[in-house]
RNA sequence: GCCCGGGUGGUGUAGUGGCCCAUCAUACAACCCUGUCACGGUUGUGACGCGGGUUCAAAUCCCGCCUCGGGCGCCA
């Protein structure tokens, strides 16, 4: 649109034109006011009924709340407005009229439950509370590229639509590839490993997942954006610093750049970068921690995995983001690698937030015998995977890495209640549409 | 997959057998109001998820269905 001004750009002594939506509209009989909204805040536009063309007014008056409109006027500075400034217009349209019944409020006076909201996402993101989240989800993406860029990493991208499962355990989601079944992909593990043997050594990629669990929490769906990093020649301790650096760049680059967000969402004060050093638990240290607190029914034991409310227990306990490594070998999945003088032990690693799980790594099975035993072992047709295990036989380096999940990221680092509200359109369960 | 708990005007709610042709807020409509900023005031509009059952009487109790949320398992 030409000439448009934003309302934040509007100075006292201009003649603009400004476009958004009707925010509000007060009419105090014989004057009034109009509220208008743009992606850049709000203005004021009077009305003085007695001083002003009738047209000109009633036009005005009439636009129905959420129409879309364009004023032209001058603006002028005004105490008595809530920005300082109001504008007087001359010029008045409605570009395209919004139904006076509106499925949710936008300015906020009634709440409306989540599903209201996401069944509406366009109206929803008329908040600014709401855009605030998705402002600082795409900085967070922007940090994260960022920073795997200063360490030298790849950015790929792989299909996501496979032939065959990952590594087994959850569910796919089948598809017809004419004709022929496939699966939508429920991790770029394989592939990325593949790069991680190929020319490019270390790559990331931030793309979708796909699970079909029918879990029905508030931190679990089936579409969700996975940032994977794999680097040859990388241990599992050297991809654990890899992640350390990650998740702070992401933190520091939101309390830089995205203060306006923070003070939207009510973080502004509390906000912190973690220090970029994790506490590294060991699986048995965990164990004893949560044991020692007392709060368990049941005493944990080696070779136990950590239950939900474990997971909570720890997270208390510890109080900021925490490693657990060294995992018994049995409960970590066959293609992370054992220790070389350990074979019960694996190094498998999760990085938690105190809330939840956050990402899970390791050093992976790089020997051709050991990984196609692997596959044996877990009752895969190593066959099956065979465009994946014949690279291992070309001089596959050692190597490790890690799956971080997009939105438990974002929704940890804002304190989000569910995570259906870190993704615009999210799909779970019972949401398919929009 | 197993287990809980919900569905009342457009939105968010009150109401757990008769006091309910259903409360309040917001919205919408009309009128009054020249400095609002969640403007205020008066009047009005608009709802018990669907189907069946129990009862003199059902928003309320029972059954089935639809639908939503949550817990666990599992995971990112």
């Amino acid at each position: 649109m030409e000439n448009r001004t934003y309302t934040a750009d509007a100075e006292p002594g201009d003649h603009v034109t400004v476009a958004g939506w009707v925010h509000e509209i007060r009419d105090l009989g014989g004057i009034a006011f109009l509220i208008l909204r743009d992606k850049t805040g709000k203005i004021q536009i009077k009305f003085e009924k007695d001083e002003m063309d009738d047209d000109l007014v009633e036009a005005g008056l009439d636009a129905s709340r959420e129409s879309v409109v364009s004023v032209t006027g001058t603006v002028d500075e005004e105490p008595r407005a809530p920005t300082g400034v109001e504008v007087t217009p001359d010029g008045f349209e409605v570009i395209a009229p919004a139904d006076p019944e509106l499925p949710l409020d936008p300015s906020g006076k009634v709440d409306a439950e989540l599903p209201t909201r996401l069944d509406n996402r366009t109206l929803d993101l008329r908040k600014p509370d709401v855009q605030a989240v998705f402002e600082i989800r795409a900085e967070v993406l922007r940090a994260v590229r960022e920073q795997f860029r200063d360490e030298g990493c790849t950015e790929i991208n792989t299909p996501k639509i496979v032939a065959t499962g990952t590594e087994g355990g959850t569910e796919l989601f089948p598809i017809s590839y004419f004709g022929e079944e496939a699966f939508m992909n429920q991790s770029p593990q394989l592939f990325k490993q593949l790069m991680a043997g190929s020319g490019l050594e270390k790559v990331f990629e931030i793309g979708p997942i796909f699970r079909a669990e029918e879990h029905n929490t508030p931190r679990h769906l089936n579409e969700a954006t996975s940032i994977d990093f794999e680097g040859a020649f990388h241990d599992h301790t050297e991809a654990m610093d890899v992640v350390e650096g990650i998740v702070t760049a992401a933190y520091e680059a939101v309390a830089e750049n995205c203060q306006e967000e923070l003070e939207l969402l009510d973080l502004a004060d509390e906000f912190e970068a973690p220090s970029g050093e994790f506490p590294r638990l060991t699986y048995e240290e965990a164990l004893d921690r949560i044991n020692a607190t007392g709060e368990l029914d049941e005493m944990l034991v080696y070779g136990d995995d950590l239950s939900t409310e474990a997971e909570r227990v720890l997270g208390e306990e510890v109080g900021e983001h925490y490693f657990i490594v060294d995992w018994p070998s049995e409960i970590k999945p066959f293609y992370i690698k054992d220790y070389d003088d350990d074979a019960e032990t694996s190094t498998g690693f999760d990085l938690m937030h105190p809330r939840m799980e956050l990402v899970s790594g390791g050093q992976r099975e790089h020997r051709y015998e050991h990984l196609v035993e692997g596959f044996e072992q877990q009752g895969l047709d190593p066959d099956e995977f065979e465009y994946y295990t014949k690279m291992f036989k070309y001089g596959m380096p050692p190597h490790a890495g890690w799956g971080l999940g997009g939105e438990r990221l974002v929704m940890t680092m804002l304190g989000l209640d569910n995570i259906r509200e870190a993704v615009l359109f999210p799909r779970d369960r019972q949401r398919l549409s929009p």
